[in-house]
DNA sequence: TCAAAAGTGTTGACTTTACACCCATGA
DNA sequence: TCATGGGTGTAAAGTCAACACTTTTGA
């Protein structure tokens, strides 16, 4: 079979193909916060003149030798400092116009971060969370990524414990809820919210009180130790 | 704010980026078919020497001044002539070294087409229909991006009328029965299947019955025609 | 008359939803 | 003592899985 000559090597394949590589790779980050009982999500102001005065989402090109996960993880780095971080793809877009600066191949995060445990470099970037009901406009395609994203997030959240991520350490369970409630957009009753959780084992009592509230305290709890771990996604 | 100096036009980033135009972009289609009950994919012969033996998955580089969404469509309109093909986004893969031939990131599409209905140009192509549940071993990283697929097949099957890309215009329940079988490597119940097929209201009863079976003939049955239309997945 | 598959319903287990009252705390 | 949310259970509806017998046809 190596002696075929119809065989080419793949050094070969490259030269022959060398007009391909016009085409960008970039990732884009939808990063998810959670304040005021309100979901919110991390934009920059646009730096291209084309779309001033819009924000986009956080990305960038990744480099010939970075795999493509890691260049979202560099770039929720770059951003929050955060180490490990929660990031799952979710969607490529890539239709031939869709960037102004040329062909431009984007795939597509979610990130769940604390903001409160995390203070980024805000001042000096443009750089703010927004509140996602709020948002109407967006540079490039970024609101069709950003809705994808969220609905992703909406179909994953009772499936698998990713609320963690945006939660603190230490949360009564009404606080979890109107954390579901705003990423579902929608209010939960609160017994049966109460039984779906107990359901999934995810939570562990930690036989404290909540303090300084102004009512009878609620019992806090943490998430257990085997699911706060992230890592990437399985396939890059 | 069209002013500020720190703005850069999308012509000016485009220069200062020049250097990560060095990735090129693939789409691989995982084409599933149904032949002798068992689910089958379309594969070929890799023509690399690195992979010599090994099949792959149909795939190409993106043009660019082409969609992703449209590149994935080609290739398979390319080798069956298809031109309503159902073709859903699943994932993309970026590792760097995936690819012998240089930085190549791949996205991946899933297919579902009726065998019998197009005849492929099999013998010149070293294109052939592979049991799904027989794959060892494929060029690339193309195992792991089947396997990817066919979890997503799995996922979707019950969720929306994708199998009827895989079926004659007329079928029996019985025949439908054994394609979701195939698809879902696992046995069914016949009334439960049967009555879980009748709650969606997919299918419209033709008021004809089988012919040339050597046993009582069942109903035959068609997808109702709005349920017929593909397209692309919405979002590229 | 036999072999093969068609066609069909019920029961029990489980899940989901809707819904209301008393309790503990701080102001 | 009031306002606020904490904490809890049940009944009805719906969904899902398991399961068996009679019917129709061709060979």
């Amino acid at each position: 079979m190596a002696n075929n000559p119809n065989f080419k090597t793949a050094a070969l394949e490259k030269i022959s193909h060398l007009e391909y590589f016009k085409i960008a790779v970039s990732v884009d980050c939808v990063i998810f916060g959670y304040l005021d009982k309100d979901l919110k999500v991390l934009l920059i102001q646009s730096d291209l003149e084309e779309f001033s005065g819009l924000n986009s989402l956080l990305g960038d090109l990744v480099r010939p030798d970075e795999d493509l996960d890691a260049a979202s993880y560099r770039i929720l780095k770059e951003r929050t400092d955060l180490d490990d971080v929660f990031l799952q793809q979710v969607h490529t877009f890539g239709k031939v116009n869709r960037h102004p600066s040329g062909r431009v191949v984007t795939t597509a995060y979610y990130s769940l971060i604390n903001i409160n445990s995390h203070k980024l470099k805000i001042i000096d970037n443009d750089l703010n969370w927004h509140s996602v009901k709020n948002i109407r406009k967006l540079a490039f395609d970024h609101k069709e990524i950003l809705e994808t994203c969220l609905a992703h997030l909406q179909q994953e959240v009772m499936e698998t414990p990713v609320v963690h991520n945006l939660m603190p350490e230490k949360f009564s369970l009404r606080e979890l809820q109107e954390v579901y409630e705003a990423i579902l957009a929608s209010p939960l009753d609160r017994r049966n919210f109460r039984k779906k959780i107990a359901v999934k084992q995810w939570l562990q009592d930690l036989n404290e009180m909540e303090d300084n509230v102004s009512h009878r305290p609620g019992k806090l709890y943490k998430f257990k130790p085997k699911y706060l771990k992230n890592g990437f996604s399985r396939k890059s």
